[in-house]
DNA sequence: TTTGACCTTCACACTAATGGAAAGGTTCAC
DNA sequence: GTGAACCTTTCCATTAGTGTGAAGGTCAAA
């Protein structure tokens, strides 16, 4: 498909598939004419790398830990390089982090919702009294 | 404490926190001579507004569920505010969507990184026999 | 064959977060 | 009272992600 069928597929800007092939995020193929041509598979790729960038991973980020995230692991992991183990494991814990943060700190935004609730609840019962 | 010990117990460079100061996320007193004093309190909620900055919430909705992230809710919520509400329900849900895309990429990761060591441990194997 | 919808690249500009330098005031210790 | 260490504000620069517009090519349909 061409860029603007990506785009309404999976809601991201044309320019915004145009910076991540920038960022060597995608590589869609030419059509004769110089039109991108995006396989099917890469309307998953480009949601992920899209919710990736909004979690806050950069995209330089991104472009390590890509190709580690949907392939069948046992093909390619043949030759285990250490240096790209470290920064795995370094970029995993610091997704931990994050995750850690974010369930705390919505879990505080949901008590205050549920404590904002039962206050009109409350509120309610004595209009209805 | 003054901008400099803060910076130093916290480890956020005190350019940032004047930053996060013009962004009205804190509100630190003055001393007679203009300098900033922080009361012991806000070492933790720089510490959270860092974190919050860097699971990718941008300051302008930190300033939105900060007051509702760390205080004794029944205090706060006498007149619930349907409009905070609504904003409220949007970041948690939006929070949620991040740390279900964050979780499962932070998996797909760990399965590599766990790929790898035993590709490793399979060649280690193969040099001890 | 012209119009319209789509595509191309290039470029300028904006916001958020951050770094850093300049120019100057305060305080304290020697 | 001078220097060092700290603080102030102001301004300029950079990076990532994004918006937008110009100038132009492709192609199908009227």
């Amino acid at each position: 498909m061409r860029i603007g069928e990506l785009s309404e597929r999976s809601g991201i800007p044309s320019r915004m598939l145009r910076y991540y092939e920038e960022q060597g995020l995608v590589a869609p193929r030419r059509l004769d004419n110089g039109y991108r041509s995006y396989d099917e598979y890469l309307v998953d790729r480009v949601l992920k790398i899209r919710g990736l960038i909004e979690a806050g991973i950069p995209t330089r980020v991104i472009g390590d830990i890509l190709p580690c995230l949907d392939r069948p692991q046992a093909i390619v992991v043949t030759d285990p390089d250490p240096e790209l183990r470290e920064i795995l494991l370094r970029e995993r814990d610091r997704m931990t982090q994050r995750i850690d943060l974010l369930v705390q700190n919505r879990d505080s935004i949901n008590r205050y919702i549920e404590a904002m609730d039962s206050a009109l609840n409350v509120a309610a019962e004595k209009t209805a009294s």
